[in-house]
DNA sequence: GTCTATACCAGGATAGAC
DNA sequence: GTCTATCCTGGTATAGAC
């Protein structure tokens, strides 16, 4: 006999299709009880706060990127390793796109929910884009990790833009790019 | 002698801040009245409602993204123009920085206060993209062009994790970026 | 033209019954 | 595990003082 979703499971999921459609602010507690075909206050059985509810959404999401980094880490900095670590950092956004699209159009609230592990999230974060720079890094190889890390994100939410690009499409050209970034010369100085 | 910031210009400039650093969401509309020493209800005689407050602070910043694509069509696609062109929008995000802000951090809330005009900025956006991506573009070369935008975007707001940087140095690396991205070989086709 | 007082309703949260 | 009732805060609307 098939066993139906559980409650949990129910207001997790409409949680996510409202939080994205609507933003997170505008969508109230009613409107998702309604769904599940509860009452706002059972919610508060199943998860004690609102924010609590987003937490549980994106916090997996965060995790993966800290083990994503510490894989990283293991690797030494070459040409082959590093697209091979871009390619992973894209693999686990792509596994988490519904929390990665809630991280791009609520950020705000997403960070302030995040908060108790932001901290030591910032902290991977800051170290894959030193693992990318490299070793002794001018600041312009720190500004292109950095942009590299992100243009992968940024280039995943913004393909809403481009609907005719397959996803396999979108994967090999974004590598690509943010391989093509890491590699860049150095710009001239103007003095 | 001096004439005095007007109501309105004082609530705009605590609007900014209040907005930039608690998002939009957690900042009442009463933080704002008290800190500009008027009450609640003073507010509505300067602005309509909270969502016309922050169109008054994103809207320029739509506008100027606008001209700015207007501009660009002008001119023949090709290696120095481009490179122009790229300067030109990065500039322009340089001169809403605080707007730009408040676009990464309140995206949703943004977007929704920007409708009457949304239909109109999202084709500005995309014939920018068209343009950068060149005449009869493959599908990576649009793709590239979405990436080169966003990532000046994105890279000005990442700055504040490279805090050593100067902003010359994150001007010239993240044209040289971007400028890279567009111009990136086709990847290899897998199959 | 600029501002205050006041009231209304929706939304997040809590306590306690079943 | 779910509900009813209640509280507090926030955005909004309006009437009217100066």
């Amino acid at each position: 006999m098939i066993q139906e979703r559980s409650t949990k499971e129910q207001i997790l999921d409409t949680a996510v299709e409202l939080f994205t459609s609507q933003g997170y602010e505008r969508t109230s507690l009613r409107e998702i009880a309604d769904r599940v075909g509860i009452t706002k206050a059972s919610l508060y059985y199943h998860f004690p706060s609102k924010d609590a509810l987003l937490r549980a959404i994106v916090a997996p999401f965060a995790d993966d990127v800290r083990e994503t980094v510490e894989e990283a880490e293991a690797l030494p900095n070459g040409p082959q390793t590093v697209r091979h670590v871009l390619a992973r950092v894209l693999d686990t956004m792509l596994r988490h796109r519904a929390a990665g699209r809630l991280f791009t159009r609520d950020f705000t609230a997403v960070l302030r929910v995040l908060e108790p592990m932001l901290p030591d999230l910032m902290e991977h974060i800051m170290r894959l884009h030193a693992w990318l720079a490299g070793p002794e890094p001018t600041p312009g190889a720190r500004i292109r990790a950095v942009v590299a890390t992100e243009a992968l994100g940024v280039g995943l939410s913004s393909a809403a833009l481009i609907p005719e690009v397959t996803e396999d499409e979108l994967r090999r050209n974004l590598l690509q790019a943010a391989a093509a970034v890491l590699a860049v010369a150095e710009p001239p100085d103007p003095s």
